[in-house]
DNA sequence: GGAAGGCGTAAGGTGAACTTATGCTTGATT
DNA sequence: AATCAAGCATAAGTTCACCTTACGCCTTCC
């Protein structure tokens, strides 16, 4: 294994056309680099000076290792600038699962708000039902965002995660555009909507499971003629006028139009949280990201709020 | 000043993911693995690891400066190699500079004979008159080839420089196709030769003094009808019939076609020597150059041999 | 022909780096 | 629940590399 600072010393050598200015300029003495430009040439095998009683040049052996210390030197130094350089700035790769409708809902705001972070390289993925923490525990994932309609406050299993309040989002009614419920003078009533012809998503998914609960607590259920996987198929069956649905708020970031949405008294809400695992809080690059999420967040409840009108309580 | 050996340390960790293993796997004790990774760390001032008490894995810092490591690595390994791999290999760059006269005849052998040392790179510069001595002493070259017509053993300056006789060259008659004396024949006789037309170098240089010297001798002088510089301009005047002329047998290395030689009974000769600083006589790209002059040489007397007829006495 | 300047070698001291020893924390196993 | 094993960090000691001092040799300049 070469070493710098021998190359160093060549380097400085080739510049100052003696050992003894070249100990001079470095603070050593002429014995040192002598000593050191002998042990260079030990370690590379081959005589890199032509050393006479009164003077000492390069060969050709050394100036040709004197071209590669000079590329090495320089990238040693760049290496050294850059990572001096962003001491402290966030930098790496930060991979974020989220369910369907999380992901496409914060992807647009999230890029924009790390553009300032050149750094910052983020992947962003789907994931299936109830995935998202094992994933953050497995370290598949740096952070995940997962829903929660049980309303309970998550457990961090022992400290390993941590859990970040994004934000609440409620099931809303979406109706076609010219539907009787479109206008929103007619009001909203609980019971008169089993009436209605509903797309829903298939039995067991969490909304499916929410919406049979609000309309059970008024002794009905949807009239569910049409399931389909996926809130994006099921709005845009809602905006072909194939019946009413109810979805989470969320999903209206990336409506169809044609779309109109209602709230629903006493609608069940889900928390959307952040799974991050403990020990990479700290990581810069983890910490812009989640800043950014919440002004993804702040975003996107912007656009819903002038879109549906009025916060989620 | 970064350290090589911690980078190294550093990128082998990346590739183990412990420090144990790391320590393993380079037959040290964890504990050192672990000073010196601490102590990269505080060269560089960043947290390079994130340590816990079981494990220790890269921060985005130290993933930053693993691929500059990379890069360096890659390289010093490449120098290394390098120059292992040519190890006594003659390379470097050569400069060799030679009367105008040589520098065209040489040239091409030499460019042939170097041809298989891809390392060393040859400069040939025409020198003017005399000056090739004082360029090798200054190293302004480390080859030169001058010519002396005084046919004495030159002073090799206190053993500073050391010279090499490469050939003799004969003053040779050049006459054009057609003339009288282009008749093999026809004897060369020397009175007779002032009667023809000439063309001549100017007074003062060495081949002018040369046949001067030798028309002298029969109480001669050459009718000097045409004066001009430079032996190929001489050279192509004859060939165009506007007379005869003396010149070094090497021009005819690259003589105009119409051109006629005979050699001239008792003509002046000049020692063609190269001349190279004893110093640097050992350096294995000089060695190989002077090898292939001497292997130019050989070249350009079969040439002249098989053109002129009989080598020069 | 000294004197000076430059280079190399020998010997000695200092500091860096590695080892040994020990303790702490965590995850697995019984 | 307790013990064990694995992994990391720190403290102290030892070894070795590197720098200095001292000295000799050679060349060049006055």
């Amino acid at each position: 294994m070469l070493d710098l600072r021998r190359l160093q010393l060549l380097y400085e050598f080739a510049g100052h056309g003696t050992i003894a200015a070249t100990a001079a300029a470095l603070g050593y003495t002429p014995s040192a680099v002598s000593q050191q430009l002998s042990a260079l040439e030990r370690e590379v095998d081959a005589q890199l000076l032509d050393r006479t009683a009164r003077s000492a040049e390069l060969t050709d052996a050394g100036r040709l290792l004197l071209e590669h210390a000079e590329q090495i030197l320089a990238m040693v130094e760049a290496a050294e600038s850059v990572l001096a350089a962003q001491n402290g700035t966030p930098r790496g790769l930060v991979t974020m699962t989220a369910f369907p409708t999380a992901a496409v809902a914060f992807a647009p705001a999230l890029a924009h708000s790390l553009r300032s972070h050149e750094g910052v390289q983020l992947v962003l993925r789907q994931t299936t039902e109830g995935s998202g923490t094992r994933q953050v525990r497995t370290a598949e994932a740096d952070i995940s965002l997962v829903d929660d309609w049980t309303g309970r406050t998550p457990d961090s299993a022992a400290g390993i995660l941590r859990h970040y309040l994004l934000l609440r989002d409620p099931l809303v009614l979406a109706v076609p555009q010219g539907h009787r419920l479109a206008d929103p003078a007619v009001p909203v009533d609980l019971a008169a909507l089993c009436e209605e012809s509903w797309v829903t998503a298939p039995l067991g998914e969490p909304s499916r499971t929410a919406i049979d609960r609000l309309l059970a607590d008024v002794d009905g259920a949807p009239g569910a003629a049409w399931e389909f996987e996926g809130i994006g198929t099921i709005m845009s069956l809602v905006a072909r006028g194939l019946g009413i649905a109810a979805v989470p708020s969320l999903s209206f970031t990336s409506a169809a139009p044609g779309l109109v949405h209602r709230r629903l008294p006493g609608a069940p809400v889900r928390d959307v949280y952040a799974v991050v695992r403990a020990s990479s809080v700290r990581r810069p690059a983890i910490d812009v990201t989640l800043t950014a999420l919440r002004e993804a967040v702040r975003d996107v409840e912007r656009v819903l709020d002038a879109e549906i009108g009025g916060a989620p309580s």
